[in-house]
DNA sequence: TTTTTAATGATAGCAATACTATCTCATAGA
DNA sequence: TCTATGAGATAGTATTGCTATCATTAAAAA
């Protein structure tokens, strides 16, 4: 049996659903190429466009601007990494052991989904990594954050933050202990492979080193007092 | 009597010193109001250079382009705040209370320092909670930090990984740790203020439970076990 | 089968951005 | 008095970001 994943996304993200046509997966599968290779700052639509053989005015059918068109991959990001914490930490009844799963799967890379043809994960993951907070640090973000943009962040913020409730029900900060290890899960990669000095990581650049890290920040301070 | 305060900057962030001219200090402190007002994105040495009332070949003399200037800015707050921290921890003998210090001084509004005349330290914080990272976040952060452009966010980790040991000298993660607390301080303010679900102190928007959340976070880590 | 529509391709154009170059002028030291 | 330096003025160029128009093709509806 072949099973198809789709993650729905928020209609307000793009102009025409790059899911539904050809051209729309190229330019999911090819922008997340581009971005990896050149970092968003030199990611151009006519860039794009020629890697694709379509041209510029064909991406703008898709996606008003390539700010738009990251906040879409990241958003999708976090959708297929919600499914990921749901689909891993089913039947677990331990909650720290579901934490763990959780970490684990923020922190390390990640092995390439055939369930989502089009896309490449771990290409997807090393994106997040590099420019995923470029997506919400903008002077618009308010209102981006009204058009729901950023809803699968924070839905995977808040499943973390449950997990971490159920861990301890008395933790005074279980959503800013949930989005603080999100983001160091990937800032402390990034610095690892970028600005060792700022980790404790250089020398090895072991992702797993990440973990460990992680895993004893958050569970010394969820440990009941 | 009165001390003004000079921070030595890498030659390499510059082509000509602004700290040297006139033009060059105009330079910074209306950068500083057009980035806290635009965002860095919309930021142009065209506007700039009409806000200032010079013209964009004038800021080009100075600053190889917007990204440097970026930089600039950064490095010279890390400077600042390091000498924030050893002048505010000065004579504390308390490991502990030095590393509360600290955290303070980083998730707090900062107080406009008198000793920095053309800087204002207060817009300073808020470019550096919503675009710091900006800077290092790049395909070219190698490059730029062989450079030393990053030295001053470096030696501050570097500090406060130093407390962060005095306090106890065989927690593992020192440096990891010191990093989280610095962009946590200014993500959890970001969030808190812009993506409020993602924080616990969205209704309040009270800077002091951000600081209460690092805390706990730190000294629960650090504690021998 | 014909008609309509939807998606794409091709081309043009325009305002803003990110620079580089050159020339002049004031002025402050040597 | 000569000369280096800082700064204003102007021009120009390639790229970016985006919009508009028109033709073609292929699939869906009538």
């Amino acid at each position: 049996m072949e099973v198809q994943l789709q993650i729905k996304m928020n209609e307000k993200l793009f102009l025409r659903d790059p899911e539904q046509t050809e051209l729309g997966k190229k330019i999911i599968r090819h922008s997340i190429q581009l971005i990896y290779k050149n970092g968003f700052e030199l990611f151009t639509f006519k860039k794009l466009a020629e890697d694709i053989g379509t041209t510029e005015a064909g991406i703008y059918r898709y996606f008003e601007n390539k700010h738009r068109l990251l906040i879409y991959i990241t958003a999708w990001y976090w959708g297929w990494l919600q499914y990921q914490v749901t689909f891993n930490t089913n039947n677990i009844k331990d909650p720290a052991i579901k934490l763990k799963k959780v970490i684990q799967l923020l922190a390390t890379t990640v092995v390439d989904d055939d369930k989502t043809m089009h896309i490449n994960e771990d290409l997807l993951h090393q994106i997040i990594i590099a420019e995923g907070s470029k997506a919400y640090l903008t002077k618009h973000v308010s209102e981006d954050n009204k058009e729901q943009l950023f809803k699968p962040y924070k839905d995977l913020c808040a499943v973390i933050a449950g997990i971490i409730l159920e861990c301890n029900p008395k933790y005074k900060y279980p959503r800013s202990l949930a989005s603080t290890i999100i983001e160091m899960a990937h800032f402390q990669n990034f610095f690892m492979h970028n600005l060792p000095s700022l980790t404790d990581f250089g020398k090895t650049k072991d992702e797993l080193k990440v973990v460990s890290f992680l895993e004893d920040l958050v569970f010394s301070s969820i440990r009941k007092k």
